[in-house]
DNA sequence: AACTACTTTATAATTATTCTAAAGTATGTG
DNA sequence: CACATACTTTAGAATAATTATAAAGTAGTT
């Protein structure tokens, strides 16, 4: 195959880097996560009916999956998880927080939430990364 | 049925005052989670696994998801995420937060964090609750 | 003691996710 | 540039956590 090399060349790239090769079901899905302005949240499901809903020949489950753990574990997407049994993943790798309101994420960035005192990790450990999540409420 | 009244009932308090009659499978229930010194971490099946374990009649599957979700909705019990897709649920209501390693879910107690800055909540909403997530890695 | 609404239970259904194995494709080598 | 080979895709089955169902049982009121 291989057409359009330069014009994806980024998207090719991630996956490249993601240990995966660039075939056209996967260079469709990078194209479809990282060519936007903003970050992007989103399950793995609700990928798959996006991408699939425009297509006669469908992306298939196994695809969506396999390609989103590889992108995430290449750090090119962050995983969380909220508490609905579905994990998350976020286009904003940059460390940052969340909003949580009925369902819907917002990010905050990083710089919005500082800390006056944190805890020491356990002996022997250290801390990978802290994570804060706000849940709001409607006022009243 | 109705016995050991006075022995049980803290345990049969919690039930009553989430909306559940106190029938002996959910007075066990509410001992075995409540009956105890220390914060208890569990997942539904982890609970129904130990309880069962030790005994000939078991309790059914959905008596402890019903038991376990009227109990949080009542604020007995805190109900976390982690990125398995299984609900953890934490005997310590009070606010706090959590290390986690490798599955493992530790307590941070309230007072061992605090905040030099926080973000406004968007319009027309408030912040129900600020949670800390601090994921710890083996040193080195 | 009887009635009624709430419970329990076994089992089926659902949802998110992973596995499987057969058919297809990217890529290095000659 | 054809080939071989290892990696991919896919449909469908399998698994895990959870929720729904509906028949049989029980708490609590009268």
């Amino acid at each position: 195959m291989q057409k359009n090399n330069n014009k994806n060349k980024i998207f090719i790239d991630k996956l490249r880097s993601s240990g995966l090769r660039p075939t056209n079901q996967r260079v469709e899905i990078s194209k479809f996560l990282f060519n936007r302005k903003k970050t992007f949240h989103f399950t793995v499901e609700e990928l798959r009916n996006s991408m699939n809903l425009k297509r006669s020949k469908k992306i298939s489950t196994a695809t969506f999956y396999n390609t989103v753990h590889a992108l995430k574990s290449a750090g090119y997407l962050k995983e969380f998880s909220l508490e609905n049994n579905t994990s998350y993943y976020d286009t904003n790798i940059s460390s940052h927080h969340h909003f949580f309101d009925n369902g819907k994420v917002i990010d905050i960035k990083s710089d919005k939430i500082t800390f006056q005192k944190l805890p020491e990790a356990p002996k022997g450990k250290k801390i990978k990364n802290v994570e804060v999540v706000i849940r709001l409420e409607n006022n009243n």
